[in-house]
DNA sequence: GCCGTTTTCGGCCCGACTGTTTTCAGTCG
């Protein structure tokens, strides 16, 4: 499949207002709404607005600059009025007012979980908090506590979160920097002046949170591409503007480093910066071990000791091959074995991402997606994929629209009539079957049969012991319909941790069973961990890499997915979704007869 | 605030869980 990063914004050509922006004005009135204690079903009357603006095929911008929205369904006379006032003249009278009530800091209050609209009201009015800071007073203080409708629990459960909050403050999602990232390079690639450019760090080594952007540069005229790079449109402060070095914060908040150096030093570099601190560090020993010393700048003999002549290095490949080791793929690069492998020559080939054949975890407007199943199909054969699984809700999972045995039948009816009338992807008939409680499954056996394949996700009831969350999972496994299993561990990274789960008897169960585990490719989740995929592909268990899409964009996000693998080890044999589709399908019934 | 008509206003997305209550409100999925 194309290699395709981020997702790419909807902007209006020749317009002030994108639809991003106009997006962002309907969901903060729905906030401030939901703070006044306003009817619910106008707070959704906005946040249905808000979808339309994204979703609608047609050019909304022009529409709302002629007055004529109202032909849209779901957009009335109030929302179509306030929508022209809005792109005509770049602000909302009623959003304005509706802001001046509240301070803008308020709105951090809603990213504490157990904090919604009317404790945040209350502790607006009651106790004028207006920010985080704000809060973690009040509750220290003991004030939240003694608040009607709060206590000690509550109080005590929002510090928790402050405090994991504050811990995760300076790390951002690989997801969530890649656009900045892939521009940043691009930008850089066009100057005259850089020879080379390459991201290092924990974007190199596609970790799935990162602290900050690295970036290295060969050039001749380190002074110009330093100038040029400070002086970026996204460059919010610059905190340093050396002649080899410069620090900046881009808009996001995310600080971001570039370093240049010469074509000569350009592999050590960027082998030092690229890291782990762990993986230079047995670099660096071994190649004492040597009689050379490693550094950002060069390997060279240390001085008075006997070794071998040094071919030149001019890459990171020529640098491995000088310290007698296979070259090491930046996600690898943990000190997990990776340097015992490449001394051994047994490094894995890892996958790539053209080598993805198909997906299976996608939704639809059936249940909570936003685009048909004609578009996901079309937007997966655009990709160049051979299939697409539809995997929609379950009936259990109300909020996202579930889909109860009758819908999932018309579902299966509508897939193959699809098959028969497309050339296109072939489409797989699925559902994401909620786990229950205890194990068993949000739908009958004979339903489950008529599905080509069944992921099975938990969704609810996340605070079982690990005893009993394990065992919930593991009925769940042992069901023969199950394919795979959906999000292993629920996490969502820098939010949520994961629920207590017993995860290496998990990968057992999989294993005895011939269930695959998903790599839920969405930058929120990446679930299961790269940290277990080593292990677990060692024992047998195949992986399918899935983006869990709610849209055709989310589609991309299969790019994260293929580098948590990577970075599991996993070569395309380990990964279903590298199968055919004549290849898939036997592997289907094999699991469905198992 | 939107929709669909019953053409003037009622219905709009359910259930588990938690912590606060003393029978339920708020949050989350």
């Amino acid at each position: 499949m194309r290699c395709l990063q981020g997702s790419p914004a909807l902007k209006e050509k020749e317009t002030d207002m994108t639809r991003e922006e106009i997006t962002d004005v309907l969901e903060e009135i729905a906030l401030l709404l939901e703070l006044k204690g306003e009817n619910p079903f106008k707070v959704r009357a906005y946040r249905n607005g808000a979808d339309i603006v994204i979703n609608y095929e047609g050019d909304f911008i022009q529409l709302a600059r002629d007055n004529d929205l109202a032909q849209i369904k779901g957009i009335g006379d109030a929302l179509a009025k306030k929508l022209h006032e809005l792109v005509t003249t770049g602000s909302m009278d009623y959003h304005e007012k509706l802001r001046a009530e509240f301070p803008q800091t308020i709105f951090e209050l809603f990213g504490i979980p157990g904090l919604g609209p009317k404790k945040i009201k209350a502790l607006h009015k009651e106790l004028k908090v207006a920010s985080i800071a704000d809060l973690k007073r009040v509750c220290s203080s003991g004030e939240v506590a003694a608040l009607s409708g709060f206590g000690k629990k509550t109080s005590e459960k929002i510090l928790e979160a402050i405090a994991f909050r504050e811990q995760h403050a300076d790390r951002f999602l690989l997801g969530e920097v890649m656009p900045a990232v892939q521009r940043i390079l691009a930008d850089l690639r066009s100057h005259s002046a850089v020879d080379q450019v390459e991201a290092a760090g924990s974007v190199r080594r596609g970790k799935e949170t990162v602290h900050d952007l690295d970036f290295i540069v060969a050039t001749t005229d380190p002074e110009a591409v330093m100038e040029f790079f400070v002086q970026r449109d996204e460059v919010k402060k610059v905190l340093v503007h050396g002649a080899t070095k410069s620090s900046v914060h881009l808009e996001n908040g995310v600080p971001c480093d570039l370093r240049a150096v010469s074509n000569e030093d350009f592999p050590f570099a960027l082998n030092y910066f690229t890291g782990s601190k762990e993986h230079n560090v047995a670099i660096r020993g071994r190649a004492r071990d040597r009689g050379y010393t490693l550094n950002e700048y060069r390997l060279a003999p240390i001085e008075g000791r006997e070794a071998p002549k040094l071919k030149p290095i001019r890459t990171e490949a020529e640098l491995y091959d000088a310290l007698d080791l296979d070259y090491v793929e930046p996600a690898l690069r943990e000190n997990m074995g990776e340097i015992e492998a490449a001394e051994e020559g047994q490094l894995p080939k890892l996958i790539e991402l053209e080598n993805l054949r198909g997906t299976f975890h996608n939704h639809t407007t059936a249940s909570d997606g936003k685009n048909t199943l004609e578009e996901m199909a079309a937007a997966a054969e655009d990709l160049g994929l051979e299939y697409l699984g539809i995997a929609d809700h379950s009936k259990s999972s109300f909020q996202a629209n579930g889909l109860d045995a009758e819908r999932l039948l018309a579902q299966i009816d509508a897939i193959r009539a699809y098959n028969r009338s497309a050339s296109g992807v072939r489409v797989f008939a699925g559902t994401e079957c909620d786990i229950l409680k205890d194990g068993s499954l949000d739908f009958e056996d004979e339903i489950l049969a008529q599905l080509d394949y069944v992921v099975a996700s938990i969704h609810n009831v996340f605070t079982l012991s690990e005893k009993d969350q394990t065992a919930r999972l593991i009925k769940a496994i042992e069901n023969p319909h199950i394919t795979m299993i959906g999000h292993l561990t629920g996490r969502l990274l820098l939010r949520r941790d994961p629920y207590a789960l017993n995860i290496p008897k998990i990968i057992d169960a999989c294993a005895a069973t011939g269930t695959w585990i998903e790599i839920n490719a969405s930058p929120l989740r990446l679930d299961m961990d790269w940290r277990w995929w080593h292990r677990a592909r060692d024992l047998g268990v195949r992986a399918v890499i899935n983006p869990d899409a709610h849209r055709v964009e989310g589609l991309q996000d299969l790019y994260f997915g293929v580098q948590v693998a990577r970075k599991g080890w996993l070569r395309r044999e380990d990964v279903i979704n590298c199968l055919s589709l004549k290849q898939v399908e036997k592997a289907l019934e094999e699991k469905a007869s198992s």
